[in-house]
DNA sequence: TCAATTTTAGACCGTTCGGTCTTTTTTAAA
DNA sequence: TTTAAAAAAGACCGAACGGTCTAAAATTGA
């Protein structure tokens, strides 16, 4: 790994947070230089412009919470354990207070950068994968009823965490920890 | 209603659906100059500031939506049909398409704007508020089980209703639609 | 260790930002 | 219709924006 792309990384995991708080447009120049201590040359060198940076920002805050919830899913035994472990990701990880990157970056992105919409959606459909996998595997392995229509609740569950997550934002943790928690009701409905 | 009031309401009505497009970071004066046709000095003699707009343009989106849902409960004559119609004004309001006020303004004020991220929060408790009352008056005439938890149940309404608008604008209406159909068979296991 | 190369600093660029202020125009009461 | 008051125009402001470029510094292979 070259120093070059070393510094390149070392922005990418600074400039990450930032952005994803204060919103690609809401972030400038000058807090991304101040976030990583170099100069406009150092940053410059190393990427074209700050859309390629919030571009980067938004695949590495992906890949590192996809990493997470992976774990989280590879602990559990069962489908139940899966699903709740991955939940409990985001009741209890306080890195992921700043918020999900793809209800972040998705609500700024819809309606101006096409490029960085199809990124989010990409997210999103694996996210809903990760849910899928869980049900029909838990579905194949007699654990839920076989009368759950898998690829439609896997889309409810992905849109009650993002709902949930705002609800977090705006409102407090107690009704994010509530509609998680109704996300396990739910699903205990098709536990066998 | 005095020329600088109306001119006041213009610039607001004008800038609304522009901020909750484009962000209030991402949207500029001059973005407002366009929409409005008007100079620099016809805007600031009617507004103090560009965060001025930005409160009022939630403001006045939050109002907008408002009285387009209590119309639509309003028309519905049992529990049931009163949430439908609400549903149903997501589901078809192509201008609604923008996007939910709650949603964009939510995810971009939480870290940054302490004021607005409380005239959020009210937002999202008076929509809350809609489906707890349709909920707890369709308890009380005996439409709606009574094992309910209606207090619980309206903030997950709530949550999916607002994932359900995320789905739509990154992945498509398709999985707007069904998470908004889920909502509705939710519903339904309450029913008497 | 040294020289070629890569990487970074930071002065600099034109543009756009939000906001002010004076002048002109429009409004509206007399 | 006149005139005092209100509202809008648009030139102007300093600051901050994203981005460039050259010179200095750090890296790296020999």
């Amino acid at each position: 790994m070259s120093k070059a792309e070393r510094t390149r990384q070392f922005i990418i995991e600074a400039a990450a947070p930032i952005i994803n708080k204060k919103g690609m447009a809401g972030t400038s120049m000058s807090d991304i230089m101040e976030a990583t201590k170099l100069a406009k040359g150092g940053i410059y060198g190393n990427f074209e412009s700050k859309e390629e940076i919030c571009m980067e920002a938004f695949l590495f805050l992906r890949s590192q919470l996809a990493s997470k919830l992976d774990l989280a899913v590879a602990q559990g035994k069962s489908a139940q354990e899966k699903l709740f472990n991955l939940l409990d990701v985001y009741k209890n990880d306080q890195c992921m207070m700043e918020g999900c990157p793809i209800l972040n970056f998705g609500t700024e992105a819809d309606d101006t950068n096409p490029l960085m919409k199809e990124h989010v959606k990409k997210a999103a459909f694996s996210a809903q994968k990760r849910y899928l996998t869980i049900l029909e595997e838990g579905i194949k392995n007699k654990e839920l009823s076989a009368y759950l229509n898998a690829a439609e609740f896997s889309v409810k569950i992905f849109a009650l965490v993002e709902g949930a997550i705002l609800c977090g934002k705006i409102v407090g943790t107690q009704q994010m920890d509530l509609v998680l928690e109704s996300i396990k009701n739910d699903f205990k409905r098709y536990v066998i």
